[in-house]
DNA sequence: ACTTAGCACTCAAAGAGTGAGAGTGCTAAA
DNA sequence: TTTAGCACTCTCACTCTTTGAGTGCTAAGT
């Protein structure tokens, strides 16, 4: 493989995203970088679409990268800009600081991104799974109503309305809270299941069969931290953009959970998905630009942004690196005291 | 205004919601219910044209429905069928009934507007606002941070953590539970504002000067239960409508909110707004169906449906109006155990 | 052995012309 | 006042032509 050939197809894929069109032999031989004639190029060219670089839309018409012309581009081929500094602080501005709270860190990751690359940005939280149960209160409210708090190390809340068929006594109150600080306190999110639930139930319905509600409430408090969230900031974008199909674009976003399942997947650094590579991600000439930011060393969720094929790589990447790595420390380190007690106890509290 | 026009107006709406096609003369006088030649619908087709009720795409096409002709359909032409009892017994089983609580309620009855309309349901849950504070509770989560709970007599629950620069005592705790339950328990939403809360923080810290952070994180609860609910359910509906620009309907989608302002403007009845009639909502070519429920006879949300401007109001009319009486009944009267004591004191609780 | 100029060739996109079909407005008769 | 009839208009779908960009190939140049 020629220098002089990567160098050309560098060039198309260059050319080819600034302007859309399918670029001819005769623009590259004009570029500053590139010294041969026109001919020389189409030569090169022809060889590049031989190897399955390149592609022609029609007989008479420029060249388009294929797949394997836009991997090759990314995975070899491009060099990455540094981030100026006064635009890490811009992105430092609209994040926020140690204090915000992580859904609203991600939040404004993902609004940032929409605005910067005009895509839409995809952003999913996982930190509530891989938590810990730190706090579960029953508070009684109302005639037989009462209110279950679950409180996890990572700060997350969750709330639900529990009606009984009885009211509860101070003592069975207490019974039923210090069982279940005895049982849950210091177990991770994701530990929790069903036949744990299930199981409780039945040590509870022993002493008293009309708190099993209350368990079951908890049960459900606990699927919704399990659930990893999954927001897609400015998918309107998506439909302005001329070489994505409408429908694909309307279907993807009505399902946009399927992405989920793919963002779960481990990886490192940047990962570059095209949409016709995987069907939880099915839009045509679509590519996905996507990274995993990490709380206190452990994978936290992901951060990325969706456009078509021909988006600007060199200028994305270095915007979705930074945010990833500024969102990881701002969630880990000196977060401890929100952790606090909580995440290194393991028994139940005093 | 002829007799006659105003049937044909009505036929031409009726058909061209039927079909999607501009509607022509002979179509018209195909009907049943018209007994006059095509010639003599065709003046008055020109008339009502004349009139501004109906436009032609082009010369050589039928007529359309202008927001005009829509509006005299609506207000005047149409005639509305009574829901069958089968199946409003059918939607008082998707509803829920008087246990259900009311976000549920309103939940269920958007999820039924979507399935039976095919279009966007939207409903707006403004109760919390007019409820009363019920319970407010501090509870210490870890080192210097707390949670705050506020929950109201319609059942409404927010939560809230709080980071403080000291631990607080047990005593201290109990003082700042002790004083908040005797200035906000029983206090309606709406009552509560800005300088109320600066008078506590200013009471509050003369006591313990960083108890003033907990005073501010209920005076945000309280603004989020001020703010209306709003939740769009079956937007993607919206997507596959042919006629309403995609790129207008994802803007709407992800600013729903902006509905909001509109939807707290008191009405009575149904109500149905052109989507380029407002710039709240700003669909080109949609239509919003709305009507508001009203709880022990104070109105509390709305309820509606979000769909193209050409959409079969005789059949979707019923049964925003059955769903908004329904909820109505649901959500009044003998609620009186939801609501239980909290919302007949007025003082403090003992 | 590479590179380059030149030229014939190809093909999509844009424009122009055509016929069919739907629907109208108008006129004159009922 | 209504109706039948007819000429007219305009869109849509189709075809044909032109234009121009870009190619591949060949033969000459380095």
């Amino acid at each position: 493989m020629d220098e002089r050939k990567l160098k050309i197809l560098a060039a198309v894929v260059d050319e080819y995203v600034r302007t859309g069109e399918p670029v001819g032999s005769k623009v590259i031989s004009k570029l500053d970088n590139i010294k041969v004639s026109s001919a020389t190029i189409r030569n090169d060219m022809a060889a590049l679409e031989q190897m399955g670089y390149l592609e022609q839309p029609h007989t008479s018409a420029g060249r388009i990268p294929t797949f394997a012309g836009y991997r090759l581009y990314i995975d070899e081929l491009m060099t990455l800009p540094d981030l100026p500094d006064e635009e890490k602080s811009r992105l430092d501005g609209l994040l926020g600081d140690k204090d915000t709270p992580e859904e609203l860190l991600v939040q404004n990751a993902a609004a940032a991104l929409t605005e910067i690359t005009q895509c839409a940005a995809v952003v999913t939280n996982s930190a509530p799974r891989f938590s810990v149960i730190s706090k579960v209160e029953v508070i009684p409210t109302g005639k037989r109503l009462y209110v279950i708090l679950l409180i996890t190390s990572n700060g997350s809340i969750k709330n639900k309305a529990c009606r009984l068929e009885f009211d509860l006594s101070h003592e069975q109150l207490e019974f039923f809270t210090h069982y279940i600080e005895e049982n849950l306190n210091g177990v991770s999110v994701e530990q929790l299941s069903e036949e744990m639930f299930d199981k409780m139930v039945a040590a509870v319905s022993a002493y008293m069969v009309s708190l099993s509600p209350l368990v079951k409430g908890i049960c459900e408090l606990s699927e919704d931290l399990r659930q990893q969230e999954l927001t897609l900031s400015g998918g309107e974008k998506l439909l302005s953009c001329e070489e994505l199909d409408k429908m694909e674009v309307v279907r993807f976003i009505e399902h946009k959970n399927q992405l989920s399942d793919m963002l779960e997947d481990t990886f490192s650094g940047i990962q570059v998905k095209f949409g016709s590579e995987s069907d939880s991600f099915a839009i045509g000439n679509s590519s996905l630009i996507v990274s995993k930011y990490r709380k206190d060393g452990k994978e936290a969720g992901s951060l990325g942004v969706i456009g078509p094929m021909r988006v600007d790589y060199k200028k994305i990447i270095p915007y979705v690196d930074y945010l990833t790595q500024k969102i990881s420390y701002l969630m880990s380190g000196s977060d401890d005291d929100i952790v606090s007690g909580a995440a290194d106890e393991t028994g139940p509290k005093t």
